[in-house]
DNA sequence: TTATATTAAGACAATTTTGTCCCAAAAATA
DNA sequence: TATTTTTGGGACAAAATTGTCTTAATATAA
């Protein structure tokens, strides 16, 4: 199951990373230093980073010393937040059959049985912050 | 969340409709008939209608008055299994991040959470036949 | 046996997603 | 001011997915 695209994964692993690398001094970290640790594409991941900044996550800075930075403490970063801005507003709308007219007045077969589905999983990216990813980072247990 | 391939999603709504008709005497359905009365290309259904042959889901019958038909009951036939046909068997297995070293040994930093939520939709897959989508067809009140 | 209706199978085209490259803009520093 | 380092942004390429078309194989029926 791929629920989430490349690009989106690509983010979080970075985001992971920005936000385990404890950084008192909120020093920006390069795109380049992001892309090699975690064997990112560059360019790619410089890209969806655009996105990011123009929508409030990361603060970025040009030139020497520059990099990006979380505009937010990791535990107000939220899941749900990064689906909505990088798949767009209606991840969580669409029905499993995508079909245009399925809706409360004229479900689709699958609809009530997928509404369930969709409702938790909602639930746990509005409730799980970079916070919670990073958990069992530091401990060198888990790699990104 | 697109969780399925557009692929599996035609597949899924021909087989509800060849499911709502009820066929007592068991007469071919043609592909011609589903594709022009779902909207959906003839050849890329047949292709993947191909493959659900092969593994059992459809009887396929070639000629005049042939076409395809559900090899078991509606309610033996799981969503879960079809997944698995169309999708692959990593479909449950993957993690959301998609990292090739994640597992119970050495899980990534979303592993925990993302095992819940494929959890509960993997039970929700095994448990909901092709009988549990047809419920409401026949009312009129649902469209494929 | 011939014509017709149907699925099977594969080549090919279009579209979307992913990935690469180049240059511009901005900022730091010498 | 000139040079270097970094993100920004767009053009382009590659790969994957989706969609189209053509022909073959098979079955029915006239």
């Amino acid at each position: 199951m791929r629920a989430l695209s490349k690009a989106t994964i690509y983010a979080l692993r970075a985001l992971i990373y920005v936000a385990s690398k404890d950084n008192k001094d909120q020093q920006y970290v390069t795109i380049g230093e992001i892309s090699e640790e975690l064997n990112i594409s560059f360019h790619f991941l410089t890209k969806t980073f655009q996105v990011l900044t123009q929508n409030g996550v990361l603060e970025s800075h040009r030139g020497p010393h520059g990099g990006v930075l979380l505009k937010k403490p990791i535990d107000r970063i939220f899941l749900i937040d990064l689906v909505h801005i990088l798949e767009g507003n209606d991840f969580f709308e669409k029905c499993l059959l995508g079909l245009p007219g399925c809706g409360e007045k004229e479900p689709c077969p699958v609809h009530n049985f997928w509404k369930n589905v969709k409702g938790s999983l909602e639930k746990e990216f509005e409730k799980t912050s970079l916070a919670h990813l990073i958990k069992g980072i530091s401990t060198g247990k888990m790699r990104i």
